[in-house]
RNA sequence: GCGGCUGUAGCUCAGUGGUAGAGCCCUCGGUUGUGGUCCGAGUUGUCGCGGGUUCAAGUCCCGUCAGUCGCCCCA
């Protein structure tokens, strides 16, 4: 007997019995849905990139997986380098670049596909994952009304998977670059990691890091804080908090207003749904305004963002010489789903999705077995023909196994009629194709 | 990439130096053409891998690999 090679899950790669991954597909087919209401579009871009393209932005702290052949030469340099996409951002910036001409804007697009990055996994952290983006892009100028329709759409689109309260936060990065900088600190980019730790490490854990780690002033700090820590939905407040900081600062001013309309804008959203959170400043580079993240309410102990996204002004230039701001938003699907798979809030699909297991009496009535599934078959319902006139105990234990609801018997003999059986009360009557109703 | 913990049946785990175990799952049976419950029988293991100590190692020691939690970062 040959050796066999036992499998073992790879960590950080999920993949789910067919009774969830059904679960997975109606989520994927309602977001779908969702965003193609709002007149999204679709695309799909290939699995890999070109390293120079993944690289344009200057992201090498992402663990980019690169692809190679295994019987490659070494010292062949004749492919271009590709490597897989860690994001769908990067690959629609060298979409919108590369289509400039055949495309019309604003462009909106949604992509629901695979990424991959080489981090160590957690919980809520893969290796490979569903990201689910819509994003806008416009030439020279977008208007601010889609940064305030990036968050409806959203919410929708988590609303109609039922897992509960999920908040969106909203903040605008300008806010604080513009403070930072009329306070002359200019480490931007520490300064603001520590400040998106506030909910994690408080403001205790803030203080000592930007005290200890960037050496700000109290006055600094002080200032910092008092701009950091609001949290509200209502725009009057956020403009009447910073305004006392007394900041004259113009990107701190757009910033401001930015972030007020898109509040005005969303003020019919229901309670909790959203929230102006000044401490949201995200990591990524290439944000220049409105930032996004987003918590289930449902699950307080897992704190980390499932749906994130913000407005970048310039993305493709590193792709083409032209000015194309956009903004966007993304589902982590993988993140979401496997985080409540987790906690027991989702409920496994039947494990298989026909209506009916058609039975087979007898090997003489095979064919009318046949005949009479391909007929109800016509009539829209999911039909499964069993495989051999195996004894009507296994055959209904299969059923029962796989979740089918009702199990049709053919005629045992000629002349008699179809029956089928209910398979949650057991009941049996007699039916025919035209008849049948679930 | 750095630190803590864990590796025993398909799964969840017990086994603290002396013959490899339990529950679940799975397969078969409990008589004609009817599932779930119940009853009975059965299959399943290089004890992660390599070395060392010992009369004897799943158990102790060293290494290694994998998993997992935290840090960093992020969906």
């Amino acid at each position: 007997m040959s050796k066999v090679f036992k499998p073992s899950p790879i960590s950080g790669f999920p993949e789910y019995l067919p009774e969830i991954r059904r679960v997975e597909q109606q989520w994927i087919d309602h977001i779908r849905a969702v965003f193609e209401s709002y007149g999204f579009c679709n695309i799909e871009t290939p699995a890999v990139e070109e390293v120079d393209v993944l690289m344009a932005k200057g992201e090498t702290d992402k663990e980019i997986y690169c692809l190679n052949r295994l019987q490659a030469d070494p010292d062949d340099n004749s492919d271009a380098r590709l490597a897989l996409h860690f994001d769908q951002t990067v690959p629609l910036a060298r979409y919108t670049a590369q289509h400039f001409n055949d495309l019309v804007f604003p462009f909106k697009r949604y992509q629901i596909q695979k990424v991959w990055r080489g981090e160590r996994p957690q919980v809520g952290r893969m290796r490979e994952f569903y990201q689910c983006d819509i994003d806008v892009i416009a030439v020279d100028n977008l208007p601010l009304h889609f940064d305030a329709e990036m968050p409806a759409v959203i919410y929708e689109a988590l609303m109609g998977l039922n897992i509960g309260k999920v908040q969106i936060k909203i903040s605008n990065r300008r806010i604080l670059i513009g403070l930072l900088e009329s306070l002359g600190i200019e480490d931007v980019i520490s300064t603001t990691r520590i400040i998106d730790k506030l909910d994690k490490i408080g403001v205790d854990g803030v203080t000592a890091g930007l005290k200890d780690e960037i050496g700000l002033t109290d006055a600094q700090i002080a200032s910092v804080l008092a701009l950091s820590t609001i949290k509200t939905r209502s725009a009057a407040e956020v403009k009447d908090k910073l305004s006392a900081l007394n900041v004259e600062n113009e990107a701190f001013q757009q910033g401001v207003d930015e972030l007020c309309f898109v509040l005005d804008y969303l003020s019919s959203m229901p309670e909790d749904a959203m929230l102006a959170d000044l401490s949201i400043v995200r990591g990524l580079d290439y944000y220049t305004g409105t930032v996004y993240e987003t918590n289930l309410l449902e699950i307080p102990e897992f704190t980390s963002s499932v749906c994130s996204g913000g407005r970048y002004d310039d993305l493709a230039s590193s792709y083409i010489n032209k000015k194309l701001p956009g903004v966007g938003i993304s589902i982590g699907l993988t993140r979401l789903f496997s985080v409540l798979l987790e906690h027991g809030y989702i409920k496994a699909a039947p494990r298989s999705p026909a209506d009916i297991l058609m039975a087979i009496p007898s090997e003489e009535k095979r064919g009318l077995a046949q005949e009479t599934a391909q007929a109800l078959r016509k009539r829209g319902f999911k039909v499964e023909l069993y495989h051999a006139p195996q004894k009507i105990k296994k055959q209904l234990s299969y059923a029962e196994k796989k979740s089918i609801p009702f199990v049709w018997f053919p005629p045992f003999e000629d002349g008699q009629s179809h029956e089928v059986k209910n398979m949650d009360g057991g009941e049996q009557i007699a039916t025919t194709v035209e008849s049948f109703t679930k």
